[in-house]
Parts: C-alpha cells; structure tokens; sequence
DNA sequence: GACGAGTTGTGAATGATATCACAGTGTGAA
DNA sequence: TTCACACTGTGATATCATTCACAACTCGTC
C-alpha cells in the first residue's frame, strides 16, 4: 500500500504550498515562485527533500505539472488534498488534557483543516465539563458515546505512559481506528489500528547523539572532496 | 555511518529495558524474562519491532548475548550507554516557554538521563528571571553566553513558526549542533549540524489517512491469505 | 517558424533497511 | 556426562525508498 513516508512529504508539501500561496507570499527570497507556480526544486527545497523526490511523489499521486512552468500550486494543494484528506472531513479526540494535550489542543485547535479535535477526555473532574482551547471536555465514562456521535476514527493519547495501554484499549473499542500515542510506551493494539509513535525522548537523544557524531558533516565533507 | 533509526531503536530498547529492570518488574505479563535476562522476541514485542531486528542492532553495537539465557539487561542497558550517551553528559537549551516549551520542560525535566536541559530562553520578559519546572530562564540576550557556558551543543526549537529559522540561526552561531524542532518549519542550517523535526500536524494527518485506508489491515489479510 | 534553455516524467540503478533462515552454541534436564 | 532444545549471530536475501539520468516536452525569443 501506500508508504507512510510518502503520506507525511504529502502533508509537509501541502504545508510549503500553502504557505506560499498565501497573500503574505513568502519571506524565504525563493528564486522563481511568483506565487502561481512552482519549481520542483523549489517545492523540495523548502520541504527539505529531493527535487527528484518531488516529481515522484507528485507523479505517484498523478498530479502533472507543465515543463518550463512547473506545477501550479493551488492545483497541487487540491490535488494533494483529495488524495490525502476524508472527503467529508474527519473528527479526533484527545485523551489526557494535562501540560502536553492542552498544548496540542491549543495548537490543533487554531488551525482550519480536514481533521478536527472535536472533545477532550480525562478523568481529572476538574478539567471535565469546562471548555479548554475552544474543546469541550469529558469524563471518560462519556467516551465511546460521544465518539460514537461524532463518528470520530482517530485518538490521540496524551496520558501517562502507564495509563496510555488501557487508555488506547478503550479507545479502539470506541471505535477510533487510527492512534497519535505521545506516551512513551509501545501500544498493543488490533493490527488493523494505525499508531503513529511521537516519542519525544527518543528523538532528543537521537539528536544528541548526532550533534556529537554528526554523520551529516562527514557525509558532507566527502561529497565535498569528491567535487 | 550509524543510521538515525538505529539510534532511535536504541534508545527505545534502553528505555524499555530500564521498565524491565526495575523493581516494580513489568506488567506485560511477558512469557519469560524474569528480569535479569530478556530474549530477543520479547525486547521485540515490547519495542514493536521484530526479533532479528533486535538481534541485529544488538549486533551493531557489538554486544553479545547468550544462546537459550537470552540477554543480560543490566550489561545491554550500559552497552547502549556507552554506544548512545556522551561520557561526561550532554546539556540542551530550550527557546520558546509558551504551551508546548512549558510542557517539555515539565516532561523531560523530571529525567535523569545523561542529556539535561539546563536553560531555558524567551522574549517575553514576564517568563525571564523565572525558574519554570526547574529550569532557569532568560532572555534571547544571554543567549551565547548561557550556552558557552554550559557547553551545550543541543537546542530544542519551540518558538512559533516564523522565528523558528531565525532562533535556529542564533543557536548555531552559538555553539549548538543538533536542533530538535518542533515549529512547523523546515530550518535551513549548515550541513553539520543535525536537524530533527517533530512535526505534529504532519503526524496527524499521517494517523488520520491511515485510519481510513488502513494499510496494516490489509497486509495483515494478505499474510492470513497466504499463511 | 525554428531554436535553445530549462523543466517535467519516469525507467533503471542504486542505496538503505529489514527479514529470512540456518549453522553454531550454551544451557538445563536426565 | 550426554543430549536435545531453544536461542543467538550473521550471511544471504528481499523489500522498500531514493536518486540518477535522460528523453520528451513547453515556452519565450529571435
Ligand atoms: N509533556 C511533554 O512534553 C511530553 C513529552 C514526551 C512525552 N510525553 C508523554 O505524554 C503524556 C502526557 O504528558 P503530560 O506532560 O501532559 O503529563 P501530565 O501528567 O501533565 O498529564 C496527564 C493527563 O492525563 C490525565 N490522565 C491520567 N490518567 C488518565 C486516564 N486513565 N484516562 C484519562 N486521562 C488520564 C491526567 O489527569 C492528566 O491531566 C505522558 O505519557 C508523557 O510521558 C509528554
Ligand atoms: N503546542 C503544540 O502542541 C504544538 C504542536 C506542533 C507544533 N507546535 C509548534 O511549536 C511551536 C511552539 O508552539 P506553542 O504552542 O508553544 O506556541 P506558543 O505561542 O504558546 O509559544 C511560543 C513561545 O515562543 C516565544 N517566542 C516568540 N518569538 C520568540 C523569539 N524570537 N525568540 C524566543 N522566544 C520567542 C513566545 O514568547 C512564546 O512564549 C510553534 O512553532 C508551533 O507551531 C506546537
């Protein structure tokens, strides 16, 4: 099936395009773009990618740009868009309103998408009922109703990591079939449920390792002698 | 060189094994392991990743388990020390105490690891001078001099998205070789110096489509059909 | 209208990563 | 002490992901 890396360039492109479709236009002093249209080098350079990556992944989603013009933006958005987005828009909740979920809500929830954040879970009695970050939030015996009345499919889990097992249990029963797991714990869930792993952790030590080892300059340093 | 998954799984074996070692044991109710000793299939199932993977990586690292005894956990726990951790500790800053800087802080500050986020930085005044979940704060001004002082070679990027490449600029400029970033932003930085994005919306929509066409469900039906 | 510069689209080649499969081996049981 | 088993270590292999390289094309220019 379609590779998870492919999804997120997706997702990252249609962030770049948007950005410079936007009436602010863009402050990177990018050569070409007027806006209109855009170079794959272009497009690959703000995501951080491939000018040959791009053209593939566009290809792979069967857009088609025209050379010497390159491809139109608001066209591609669209287009990445209907490949990447519920036709009829798509709901999630998050579980767990302490210091991380109330920051994910506060920046989810200012953002216009085809995924909305649309309730808040914890079993805190003092964060239930209140409206937090423009997100109602309940008790989690509400759970599976108001999942169910939503028609939501993807959880986000934001509790402690010895809760987030049994939290994400409750939430495939519920009916969520995608999970956003921020605990550092690996879930055990049914293998037709996606979970997405943001393991803050590892990815700081991940990068102190590489700022002592920097593979990157090394690999830079012998392109640069093979020149 | 090492690759960055590689690194990443490490530090996700240590993590999992440290839950394994300590004396509230695990609550997994994994087969074996009592403990002292781990085989490669149950390291694998708590990681999520498959057995000869971790053979592999163990390998990698040059340590060395027993036949029908498994691994040691307490000598894999400091073999993958000594590969990931620096000798003498590694100290971070963090720029940008709003939600998501805040609940860093409160996460990664209750730690004891060998990477310490010694500092944090803001413009905003009302958030300098403080001491937030244990970490002092200043502003943007001591920069440099806060982080000559410590030697820390890691910033964590938290700042909104349009100053993120600007902040990045000066954390490099002050002796900093591994970002780890959260603003929705792709840095531009010198190629020695290593760039982790933790992207969130870009995770979320990645969770979101594979809710719907769910991948794993399907390869998992076509192992069922072969099988 | 013809040309040339500069792009796209894409098959083929490469590179990176994970898995297979099995020989080799230490361990506990008898 | 011997044996059989269940596990590790690892070369070979498969799979996945990216890059190369170039033909085909488009558009502005002369
Ligand atoms: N804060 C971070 O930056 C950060 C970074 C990496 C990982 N994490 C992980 O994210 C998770 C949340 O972190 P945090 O800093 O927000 O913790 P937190 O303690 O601030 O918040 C946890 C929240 O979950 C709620 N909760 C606890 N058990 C629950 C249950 N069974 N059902 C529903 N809600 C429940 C609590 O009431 C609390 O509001 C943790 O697993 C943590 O390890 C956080
Ligand atoms: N909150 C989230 O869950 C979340 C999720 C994904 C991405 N992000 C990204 O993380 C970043 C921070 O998010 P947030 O929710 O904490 O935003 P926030 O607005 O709550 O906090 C931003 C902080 O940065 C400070 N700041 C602004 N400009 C600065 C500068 N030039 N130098 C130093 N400090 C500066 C502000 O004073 C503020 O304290 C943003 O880029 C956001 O897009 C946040």
């Amino acid at each position: 099936m379609f590779a998870a890396c492919l999804v997120k360039r997706l997702s990252l492109y249609r962030r770049v395009l948007g950005a410079l479709a936007s009436p602010e236009g863009w402050a990177g002093g990018l050569g070409s773009s007027d806006g209109e249209y855009v170079f794959s080098h272009d497009l690959a350079s703000l995501a951080g990618v491939s000018a040959a990556q791009v053209r593939r992944d566009v290809m792979t989603i069967g857009y088609t740009g025209s050379p010497r013009r390159g491809y139109d933006v608001a066209g591609l958005i669209g287009r990445i868009g209907e490949f990447l987005d519920a036709p009829g828009g798509q709901s999630a909740v998050l579980v767990g309103l302490g210091h991380l979920g109330k920051a994910v809500l506060a920046y989810v929830g200012g953002r216009r998408t085809g995924l909305r954040i649309v309730a808040g879970f914890d079993v805190d009695p003092a964060k239930c009922g209140r409206v937090i970050h423009g997100c109602r939030c309940h008790g989690m015996e509400a759970l599976a109703e108001v999942i169910a009345e939503h028609g939501a499919n993807v959880g986000l889990v934001a509790v402690p990591g010895a809760e987030a097992q049994n939290v994400s249990i409750q939430l495939v029963r519920a009916g969520v079939r995608g999970l956003l797991n921020f605990a550092p714990v690996r879930l055990q869930v049914p293998e037709y449920v996606f979970v997405e792993d943001v393991d803050i952790t590892v990815s700081l030590e991940s990068v102190a390792f590489f700022a002592r080892h920097d593979a990157v300059r090394r690999q830079a340093m012998i392109k640069e002698a093979v020149r």
